[in-house]
RNA sequence: GCUCAUGUAGCUCAGGGGUAGAGCACUUCCUUGGUAAGGAAGAGGUCACGGGUUCAAAUCCCGUCAUGAGCUCCA
């Protein structure tokens, strides 16, 4: 099961069948795109097209010219656009012959308003992809005519509600190795209301955006000065990650979990046998050598690439900041004879590990290139797998639950049975199979089984939201893996006094706690809910009198352990609530002459307004139920 | 890493070859108030960094760094 949004936006073919099942809309955007190849057609000439699909909330083409499209020049391919638009051109099939086809493209005519003198590269490749059997069609609206197999919408008078949204690069069929590609993207709808309240919607979702909330309620900050990719986390932000690291912690201690600690770095050896060195080195920090080796290998005239060489063969020693806690894991499991009777270890840390992730793949809390991870290595017999999944599953459920995220999907990542690049009994890889997508089932969410999604070692379950501006994320996952306990040549004992090999689980229910705050964040709005808001109740007195008595609700706020301060600024009421607002503080306490009077505090909350009047020791009690509760 | 865009005060942004601008935030003073902005004054910048062109560069050019969108990648 693949759904069309990847399909489109992946390389392979559609199907004629996929393309008779593309939406009314999908139609459309498609049918824009060709309006958009013809505006950029008539302003450039030689421009060569490439693919121009529908995706998720609009189309793109691409396209190959010298000129450099920036987005300074959308006005005048818009206003083109909308002439083709105002024509009412015909949208034309005509069926030809592969050979009818080639002649138009050699001849330039394909993505073109006329013959040229150039060939219309791309098409000619397009064409050669296209499988014996398949009808080929031209679709021609005016006089620009492409290659496609359609469908199309009547004319291009029904594509009036557009607008380009973007530029940028990509890749001839995705591939690195092919020319790279101007790709503009835009949107259409049936009709202007519905564009405009899409383009509202971006607005809208644009302030949840986790950079700019975190920016604003002053959570975390990236420093040029400390590195891309490398989070400061601020005091404010750091209570948010705190809360989760105790909720996740009371619930390790719940399930049977021990807590360790780990170095965040470890020797090259270690990594040679885990295979991450170098196998992964592309995606890891450079290795750490030590002194004396390194002032030896300077002596020796080393150069770079012979460095390299000698770390790869094992002749120069160095340390490597852990790309995975795994590893570490491992050898606390190995350092004692373990029983069956042991089974299952399960080891959980905050493992904090650094990947070296492309410059241009960074952004915000979601691709950092150190980040930790609520991570734990189970280790257990093949007859437990079953259970220790299961468990796992439990364990992601509540998290997402307690935080009310339901807007998520899964994933359960199988082998591709064509393949043998799978390490592992195939025997238990088909247990490990229908372990996950039992688990999976049994959660009431719906899922997709992705062959050829599975890791090499094992196969795995995904939990994937998607950020505000529709991009999706990988948080929790579990995974099975037969490849490091062989590699590590880890056993226990069984019953029959014989060594076996234990089975390991991966695991990690939030993902990355940097990921996890990011989608909270844009989840929330940054409005916390209380047991996780930074700030949790925020005093205000009507005016500096009545200092004193606000000061004795603080400290009673602060003695049973509320995050709580006082504004005695010398503001009115009304500016005071106002910034309490923007600051997003659950509740806001109003104390003045009646309050003070009737022994009584005035209640606001951020978003349920003016509450009343309570008594301090009430007001306590049901701040503390709602934290003890995590209550949304 | 690649393509394009962006980088001016703590924040949001205007400006632009000839003395650096606004709003908010900040500091001080006045005001002491009742559920989303009371008033005044003040302080704050090597215009990301490094080169170049120029009598003169924040402004133009080149490079670097960082940010954003997309591509590729993602154990």
């Amino acid at each position: 099961m693949v759904n069309i949004h990847v399909m489109a936006e992946g390389n392979q073919r559609k199907t004629l069948e996929e393309r008779s099942q593309m939406t009314d809309v999908e139609r459309l955007r498609h049918s824009t795109a060709h309006v958009l190849a013809t505006a950029i057609a008539k302003i450039w000439p030689e421009a060569q097209f490439a693919a121009g699909p529908p995706v998720e909330n609009g189309f793109y083409y691409d396209v190959e010219l010298n000129h450099r499209i920036s987005p300074d020049d959308f006005e005048a391919i818009e206003k083109e656009m909308t002439i083709v638009v105002k024509e009412n051109q015909k949208f034309e099939r005509i069926d030809v012959s592969r050979d009818e086809a080639l002649e138009l493209a050699k001849s330039g005519r394909l993505g073109a308003l006329g013959e040229r003198d150039i060939e219309s590269t791309f098409k000619i490749d397009l064409l050669n992809d296209i499988p014996e059997e398949e009808e080929i069609s031209i679709y021609k609206n005016g006089d620009f005519w492409d290659l496609c197999a359609g469908p199309h919408v009547p004319r291009t008078g029904n594509c009036k509600a557009f607008k380009l949204m973007s530029v940028a690069s990509a890749f001839y069929k995705g591939d690195a190795n092919n020319p790279q590609l101007q790709r503009i993207y835009g949107t259409a709808f049936k009709n202007k209301t519905q564009l405009n309240e899409y383009l509202e919607q971006l607005e809208e979702a644009k302030k949840r955006d986790h950079r700019k909330v975190g920016k604003e309620l002053g959570l975390f900050h990236f420093d040029e000065s400390v590195g891309q990719g490398l989070v400061l986390w601020k005091p404010k932000g750091s209570i948010i990650r705190n809360e989760l690291q105790k909720f996740i912690s009371n619930e390790l201690d719940k399930k049977g979990y021990s807590q360790v600690f780990t170095p965040h770095i470890g020797k090259l050896d270690l990594y040679r046998t885990s295979g991450h060195f170098p196998y992964y080195e592309e995606s890891q920090f450079s290795p750490i050598v030590d002194r004396d080796s390194m002032q030896k290998l300077a002596d020796e005239g080393c150069t770079c690439g012979e460095l390299s060489n000698k770390l790869k063969e094992g002749e120069t020693d160095g340390f490597l900041l852990k790309p995975m806690n795994c590893p570490h894991h491992i050898k606390i499991f190995s350092s004692e004879h373990r029983s069956y009777r042991d089974l299952p270890v399960r080891l959980a840390e905050f493992g904090t590990v650094y990947r070296w992730e492309k410059s241009g793949e960074l952004g915000g809390l979601t691709r950092v290139r150190s980040f930790t991870q609520d991570d734990a290595h189970l280790f257990c017999t093949d007859d437990q797998v079953q259970d220790e999944i299961m468990g796992c599953l439990d364990l992601v459920k509540v998290v997402l639950n307690t935080l009310g995220i339901e807007d998520y999907r899964v994933r359960v990542g199988l082998r591709d049975a064509d393949s043998n690049k799978y390490v592992g009994d195939p025997q238990n890889w088909d247990r490990a199979e229908n372990a996950l997508r039992e688990a999976a089932s049994s959660l009431e969410v719906p899922f997709t089984e992705e062959s050829g999604e599975a890791a090499f070692y094992g196969p795995k379950i995904d939990f994937v939201v998607k950020d505000v501006i529709g991009r999706e994320w990988q948080l929790g996952t579990v995974q099975v893996d037969y490849n490091l306990p062989e590699r590590f040549d880890l056993n226990y004992i069984g019953p029959d006094n014989k060594p076996h090999r234990p089975v390991m689980i991966h695991r990690a229910p939030f993902g990355s706690l940097e990921r996890f705050v990011a989608v909270l964040i844009e989840h929330f709005e940054g409005s916390f809910p209380t047991w996780l808001a930074p700030e949790q109740v925020r005093i205000l007195p009507i005016s500096e009198k009545f200092t004193i008595p606000a000061e004795e609700r603080l400290n009673e706020l602060l003695e049973v352990g509320a995050r709580a301060s006082m504004d005695n600024s010398a503001e009115k009421i009304g500016a005071k609530i106002r910034l309490a607002q923007l600051d997003k503080v659950p509740y806001m306490l109003i104390i003045g002459a009646n309050e003070v009077e009737t022994n009584t505090i005035s209640v606001r909350h951020r978003s349920r307004g003016d509450i009343g009047s309570l008594s301090p020791e009430e007001f306590i009690n049901n701040f503390q139920d709602e934290v003890r509760n995590r209550a949304l």
